[in-house]
DNA sequence: ACATTACGATACGAGTCCGTTCCGTATCGG
DNA sequence: CCGATACGGAACGGACTCGTATCGTAATGT
């Protein structure tokens, strides 16, 4: 009823309000969005995950998700909101030194599961423009992060003065984008990476 | 003619043997792929695609994919296979010129349907080794071509001579297929997109 | 003519998932 | 203790797809 895809479980959240009965077990909400996650990361397609098998996996009863989420695309938008870490902070000495640690996040081992997931909700971006906004909505703080590290790289010095900020964020992004999800290029080899692109990056491929 | 995805159905295509009683109608493999490719461009993931649905669109009957095709993993990979276009061929004279051209390319109309696909298969490929397989078969021809002006760029000396030819072809894909799938980034322009990204990753950032 | 195969259409039993409803039990406030 | 709500579990009818089989018809070889 009052699950609003990302109010949290309790409607009136109102210090007064206080609901009788059994209160909700927090613990279930973690293992059926926890479910969520695993089964994507696994390669189930967003439409292809029934609440059942989310139920099983988490050790819930399928009335338990459908007390709490409205429907499929409030659970699965819980679900990747959820897996958002925290957003990382440049040192802001070093243009250069901050792009090769955000770089080296975005290949991090946690990202994988990450990337599977993101992968395996792209048939649902393509139909839906809500899901894409939520999409965007969630990326757009960390392409404001990198955003931040080039206008001050701008600032000192560090880089040219008529970058094109929005394109630069591209490229480095980019890469890592379609080595994630796709392996495009097995032949990219993991080790110095990140610094390996960014220096590319800055000192161009012209001789 | 001889459909070999995996298994191909037609038993004896054997050169002499002429196969009795009436041919198949080779009209009915093209709507049939077709169907598959639309249906994919739609925004179904590869497993929530029915042979039901391929059939209606397709104006034909299930029997007629069942006799033709083994299972949905080897429609599917005809479906893709199909889709190819010809290969690029670059002029030769200047390597900027030839990567902007591939990078146009990348970003032409024409991928626009051929991204949704991919986008729509991802999920298969996150579960199935044997799609990936498929996937980077598909894709190798045309990283060939791209290695081949990079080459050619440092034989001429346009080019740095320690330039990594790898991590070249990954930061000049990978935007484009962020772009294309994710548009990951809604801020960049279309305008002389591929020009700007060329020229960005020759000169460099650093000022 | 006749055997043979392909065609579109339809029907079939089996299986899955849907969203809901009902259990018996558990956990809260009053 | 009592009313209220949540819990896991099981069952429901309905909808859908599966892969196969069977129609009557169409198109080829001998």
């Amino acid at each position: 009823m009052e699950r609003m895809t990302t109010v949290s479980v309790d409607a009136g959240s109102g210090p007064g309000r206080k609901a009788p009965g059994r209160p909700r077990d927090a613990r279930a909400d973690e293992a059926i969005l926890e479910a969520v996650t695993a089964l994507l990361a696994e390669g189930q397609s967003a439409d292809a995950i029934s609440i059942e098998a989310v139920a099983a996996k988490a050790g819930v009863g399928k009335a338990t998700i459908y007390r709490r989420w409205a429907n499929k695309v409030a659970l699965l938008t819980d679900a990747v909101a959820r897996m958002k870490g925290p957003l990382p902070e440049p040192e802001g000495k070093s243009a250069r030194d901050d792009l090769v640690m955000l770089v080296k996040q975005g290949r991090a081992k946690r990202m994988e599961r990450y990337s599977k997931v993101t992968a395996c909700l792209l048939p649902e971006m393509v139909r839906s423009a809500e899901m894409q906004a939520v999409y965007q909505a969630a990326t757009e703080p960390r392409r404001e992060v990198m955003r931040q590290v080039l206008r001050r790289g701008i600032e000192t010095g560090e880089l040219r003065a008529d970058l094109d900020i929005e394109l630069t964020l591209l490229m480095i992004s980019g890469p890592s984008i379609a080595q994630n999800m796709l392996n495009w290029n097995p032949n990219v080899p993991e080790d110095g990476y990140a610094e390996k692109l960014v220096d590319a990056l800055l000192r161009g491929a012209a001789a």
